[in-house]
Formats: C-alpha cells, sequence, structure tokens
DNA sequence: TCAATTATGAACCGATCAGTCCAGAATAGA
DNA sequence: TCTATTCTGGACTGATCGGTTCATAATTGA
C-alpha cells in the first residue's frame, strides 16, 4: 500500500456513478455539482483522483465500452450460429435489452455522446476518445463481415465495410429509438427487419 | 404595420441563424451569447422577441421541421414510383443529402435533440416540441405504409406500423453517422442495404 | 513517534450563465 | 408636432459554472 492517506471513495464505484450521469444528461448537460452529489465525494477528491470534469468524462466513456460493447462484440466475433443473420440477431437484441433497461439511463451513453460532439463545444480529448470508440465498434464490424465472407456465410454483393457500417447506423439507430423512449418489443421487430438484408 | 419602432431585423434571418446554432452545439451547448452572436442582435430584441432561449429553441427545431422534414415527407407520400423500395430509396437519399450538406451542421438537428432530451436537464416545453415532432414522423410514415400495403405494393407481414419504426430507425442511424462525419457515398450504400427488407 | 505523503472538506476564484431593467431611439396614428 | 407604442443597446442581476487553494485529517515507512 502507498503512503498517504487511504482514499475514501471505491474507485470503480465513483467511476460509474458518474458514468450513470455523464449517460442520462450528457457533458454539457452535467454540471460538478451533478457529479459530486452523484459520486458522493466532493471536489477536491474528484479533480485529485480524475484530473478535471474532461478526464473523468474519457473515464466513463471507456468504462461504458468495456462493460457494454466489448463484450458483446467478442460474443459476437466467437459466435457459432449457422448463418450471418443468426449470429448478428443476439448482438442485436443484447443492445436491444441494454439500452431499454430501465435500472440504467435511456438509450447508448456512445450514441448520445457522438451526437453531442462538435469542435469548439466538446473538449478536444473527449471528442477524439468517442471517435475512438466509434472508430474501434466498426473496426470489429469489418472484421467480422470478413470472416464470414471468408467462411462462405455471406455473399461478396458489397465490402465487409458496408455491411459494418451498415450494423453501425442500426445500432446508432436503436440508441436514438430507446432515447425516445420506444419499448423492447419495438426494437426487436425493427432489427427483424434489419436483418433482411442478410436473409434470402 | 403597427405602431411603434420597427424591428431592426429579419426575422426568418434570426431564426435560421439560431438554428443552425442550436442544430451544431446542441441546446446545452449553445450559450446566449452564441446565439445573440449568429444571430445579429442583442439579448434585449432577442428576449423581446422570442421570450426566452426555450422559446427560440423550439422556433428553430420547428423551422427545421417545416423546412426539410415535411416536404421530403410529403414527396414520399406522394411518390409514384413502382414499388415501396422506389418510393423510400429517394425519401432516404435526400436525408442523406441534407445531413452531409457541408453548408450545413452535420447530422440531423431532431435527431441530435432527441438525444439530448432528458427529463430535468432540457426544459419541458422543448422535450415535448422534440417528441412531438418525433410522433408526426412516425405517423406519417406508418400512414405511407398503410397505403403502401393497401395498394399491394408491400406484404402485410408486419403492421404498417413496425416499418414506419424501421425506416425511423434509419433516419436516426443515418443522423449519427453523418454527425460522425461519415460521407454520403458510405450513407447511401447503408440506405441500399437498409432497402433490402422491402425488396423480394 | 515522527516525517513524508496523500486525501478531504470548505472556502474561495474569476468567468460565464440565463435573464432583467431602463433610458433612449424610432416609428405610426392622431 | 405630439403621444403612445415598440424596439434596441448596454449595464446590471443573482446564480452557477469549472476549477483552485489550503488547512487539516489520515495513513505508511522509517
Amino acid at each position: 500500500m502507498s503512503v498517504g492517506r487511504n482514499r475514501g471513495f471505491d474507485l470503480e464505484h465513483a467511476v460509474e456513478a458518474a458514468m450513470y450521469t455523464f449517460w442520462r444528461q450528457g457533458f454539457h448537460g452535467t454540471s460538478l455539482s451533478d457529479l459530486t452529489e452523484a459520486m458522493g465525494i466532493n471536489k477536491s477528491s474528484l479533480y485529485g483522483t480524475f484530473k478535471n470534469k474532461e478526464s473523468l468524462f474519457i473515464e466513463t466513456v471507456n468504462h461504458y465500452a468495456r462493460l457494454y460493447g466489448q463484450p458483446n462484440r467478442q460474443r459476437l466475433l466467437n459466435a457459432s450460429a449457422q448463418n450471418t443473420a443468426e449470429k448478428l440477431q443476439p448482438y442485436l437484441f443484447n443492445i436491444a435489452d441494454r439500452i431499454t433497461d430501465t435500472r440504467c439511463p435511456a438509450g447508448c451513453f456512445i450514441t448520445n455522446s457522438t451526437c453531442e460532439v462538435n469542435e469548439g463545444s466538446l473538449p478536444e480529448e473527449a471528442i477524439a476518445a468517442v471517435e475512438s470508440l466509434n472508430r474501434n465498434s466498426i473496426k470489429m464490424l469489418a472484421q467480422f463481415f470478413e470472416a464470414e465472407i471468408a467462411n462462405g456465410n455471406l455473399e461478396n454483393k458489397m465490402s465487409p465495410q458496408s455491411y459494418a457500417n451498415y450494423i453501425q447506423t442500426m445500432q446508432y439507430g436503436l440508441g436514438v429509438m430507446a432515447k425516445n423512449r420506444q419499448t423492447i418489443q419495438v426494437l426487436k421487430q425493427v432489427i427483424e427487419l434489419g436483418l433482411a438484408a442478410f436473409r434470402k
């Protein structure tokens, strides 16, 4: 254990509380008092631990991606279902479940943040963090489609990149639908229609 | 002409300038100084004419819907193409063109605003205005699909409402993709894939 | 036990926030 | 020309913004 007084709060719980707050209210809609109240710490501790509002925001979007995005993408890459549509369905259903989960803020944190991104308005490093997560998501989807085509599960009428862009668009759209308080049933019907592109 | 001093600025130009500012920066990301600077007027005139920031915001989202959304929806309802996909394609391409138009802020103003909506964070009447536009959009899409099914252009495997939800999801997704600086070419490929649901 | 180090609470900072006020300028009708 | 009305510029308001400072509390290793 390092020298000095011990931190009086749990780091992960604090990041999670901050994440929920940014997720619900956005970067600009969240004040430092909102954060300190949600995290149960005061400003000194927040600045001592996380440097500033922007760094804490970056911490939370990355936490979100680690917690929700990456495991689901990993399952998609490892999926053993017969065809592409049957692999994509549980992947998208998982997203739909998450973004309509009443225990969490509505919608997708990354989608919301992407809509808030804008030079001069959001701080530069925060923009970079969000854009990096978006690029990463599309990249992993492209990898998935590349493998699907290589394995003969999918015609190569379109490039893996194009299929990836399509699914990314669906994800974003579902996020906004959820923010708009559409039910899980609606989202699952939307997904079924969206998967028509992968069914013969 | 009514009595008293004449307004020293053009009302429509002012609303348009405010619209671009909110569209680019969001409600919370836009300050009154941003607005007065963009509109070329001062606070007294802004408050005298538009009451407050919230009312001006509502004015701008409605202006956006009148300017872009409604004409395009009207064209969709009047489209004479052979089948459903050929009617939807120009409708969605029009959206893609607009949200990637470099003369305007990236993305869709309504989509961005929907992501910013959230009780307690955005003022109540502004939330109501955005939600009303979203409901209206889905309603008109549902009308379109109802007619398509009635005319025998589309199987009634799914309800008109479900098809409408699907297209609305696409629209939202395209908006976020555009905000994420994806090109018009990418968006048009995505649309082609998305229309697979309406092609045999 | 004591020095070095780290965390915390509270007061404080200048800047900016949305919004108000008011004196004066401009206009129309009488 | 005079009066009533409306619009405008600028100064001003209290509140809140993100961020800092500093004295003190708590901890470890020596």
